[in-house]
DNA sequence: GTCTATAATTTGATAGAC
DNA sequence: GTCTATCAAATTATAGAC
């Protein structure tokens, strides 16, 4: 799964196979379908893994205020991109989003629902979940451009300026 | 190129083939090659005429205030988001920039390049670069959201608070 | 410009042994 | 859980005739 969710941030749905995943892993691609049946679902379930590891990495930072909630959904992907030199799982497969299959499409629209609740929670105020949806547009808009660039300066140009 | 920027647009890179275009147009996969020799040629070429036409398309509207030139870039957006329902040929190939050969994300940065340069000569101001930046990411990610959710408002709510 | 034919490879998936 | 073996299909690309 680890090796899936690189491939899939790398390069998107057709970015992996379950005949590479085995042999980066060492085994066969059979023993691969023996944990994931189809690869619709094994990609699901790395969005789903994704989608909890990231919700409860955000979470675990609470912030006060509007400002403090940005900073924290900014620097939580800005040092996935750093570190990885890849973007949001979930922003390549919803840019993907036209072909996937239905099981892999909710989890990407869970992940987006639940970072926009979290985001328009925290930001507060009448236009709070304009604002949520804006900011997750940005932060995910910088992660393409950063990935077109190959340069995280065009993260950092993008979204500096949120708020 | 036609089909080719919208099986892109709809599923990226690996959306389209040979063969699947040929079958469209009602040839074989032999007489696309004629035209164009590789598969990476051909999304180049159609990555090039994607952003030749893009550029014509804002110019041809050239505004006068900064909130004139991020209307004239969202409503470009917008409207072949909500045509074809499908994203822009270069936020989907931003997304997928770690695999795809270096004569499509020349085409890519070029797009981007242009955009923001564009863009950065309307807004004006001390900042106007990063505003840019800004702007062309808000914009790329809102039509990520609104292709994650299927749902042209979450490009509204994710643009409308553009400055 | 288009065709037939084909090569070489990869893919997702399954059956069944151990 | 992993393996061997295999299938049916699709992929990019080329050679050469018309």
């Amino acid at each position: 799964m680890d090796l899936a969710e690189a491939h899939i941030r790398e390069s998107g749905y057709a970015g992996f196979s379950f005949r590479n995943l085995a042999a980066e892993v060492g085994i066969k691609s059979a023993s691969v379908h023996h944990h994931f049946p189809t690869k619709a679902k094994m990609a699901a379930a790395v969005a789903r893994r994704y989608g909890e590891r990231f919700v409860a990495s955000v979470v675990a930072k609470p912030g006060e205020s509007a400002d403090d909630a940005i900073a924290v959904y900014r620097s939580t992907f800005r040092a996935a991109l750093e570190r990885d030199e890849r973007m949001c799982l979930c922003g390549v497969l919803g840019a993907e989003a036209g072909v996937l299959s239905p099981e892999i499409t909710v989890e990407v629209q869970s992940f987006f629902s639940r970072c926009i609740e979290d985001l328009t929670r925290r930001l507060g105020g009448p236009d709070a979940s304009s604002r949520a949806f804006h900011v997750m547009a940005t932060l995910e808009g910088g992660m393409v451009l950063a990935r077109a660039y190959a340069d995280i300066d065009a993260f950092d140009q993008a979204t500096s300026g949120l708020v």
